[in-house]
RNA sequence: CCGUUCGUU
């Protein structure tokens, strides 16, 4: 059954969800693993009716069958769905896990959903994971996506551990926002603190640039970039081409796209 | 043993 259970996950992994399907039902016995890597094959490919009736289907459930749906509702835009999935789970005295919270709340990206963050905020510290950096940085991001600055900020400073996602995270949202220089004030004490740079610190610093006009700003990113060997990321060759074109140096531009490597 | 958060347009 493991030996089964092993190959379906790699065909899921490789998006082989036929023959991961054609291993399920050859399996002589299936446990709620089997199950659970079925679900998140449907999941992953979009699925959500298929996983729903596995997931009705079911006669045991653990913490990870029902993090697999709630993230597939979060996923698929339907995170009101996954908040009353988890509302459920919790009634029926499943413990939720830092999983269960980062899948439910990566879905949280408006401020229609701010009743239901703060309510999920008090669960995470009622049940101790306000020191799981992971859960943390979805919470400073869900803030973030729901406009609320101010708490985002809070909870960051309250955390007891801050990683470059945490960083990255807030940057991004200050930049969203508009607030430009606090998102630039952040990137200088994030590299004082010698936090590497990664592709997201500069879309979202990039994109600050934009908001302030500010060329050098740009063109010290640019070489920072070079510096740091992220010139084969696409995403922020693009950023740099989006910053270059906006401050009105289509020549920069054009340099830039003639010397980008060919992705595709 | 299965589920894992941040980025350009």
């Amino acid at each position: 059954t493991s030996r089964c259970n092993f190959q379906m996950e790699g065909l899921v992994k490789r998006g082989e969800l036929y023959m991961a399907r054609k291993v399920f039902d050859k399996m002589p016995n299936r446990n709620i693993i089997s199950l659970n890597t079925l679900m998140s094959g449907y999941v992953k490919f979009g699925d959500i009716q298929n996983a729903r009736e596995l997931f009705d289907g079911m006669n045991a459930r653990t913490v990870v069958t029902w993090t697999v749906l709630i993230g597939g509702y979060a996923k698929y835009e339907c995170p009101v769905e996954a908040f009353k999935l988890y509302i459920e789970m919790y009634r029926e005295g499943i413990v939720p896990d830092h999983v269960t919270f980062a899948s439910l709340l990566s879905g949280f990206n408006n401020d229609e959903m701010m009743s239901q963050l703060l309510q999920v905020h008090t669960h995470v510290v009622k049940l101790g994971f306000e020191s799981a950096i992971m859960v943390c940085n979805t919470l400073v991001d869900c803030y973030c996506k729901c406009r609320c600055l101010d708490l985002a900020f809070t909870l960051f400073n309250e955390m007891p551990q801050r990683d470059s996602v945490t960083y990255n995270a807030m940057l991004t949202g200050y930049a969203n926002d508009g607030l430009n220089g606090e998102a630039i004030e952040l990137f200088m004490r994030m590299q004082n603190l010698g936090f590497e740079p990664s592709e997201f610190t500069f879309a979202a610093v990039l994109s600050a640039g934009i908001g302030l006009g500010d060329l050098g700003l740009g063109q010290q990113v640019h070489s920072l970039v070079i510096k740091t060997n992220f010139v084969w990321n696409a995403f922020i060759n693009n950023a740099l081409l989006d910053f270059y074109s906006k401050q009105d140096c289509v020549k920069d531009a054009e340099t830039l796209f003639h010397e980008m490597p060919e992705l595709d």
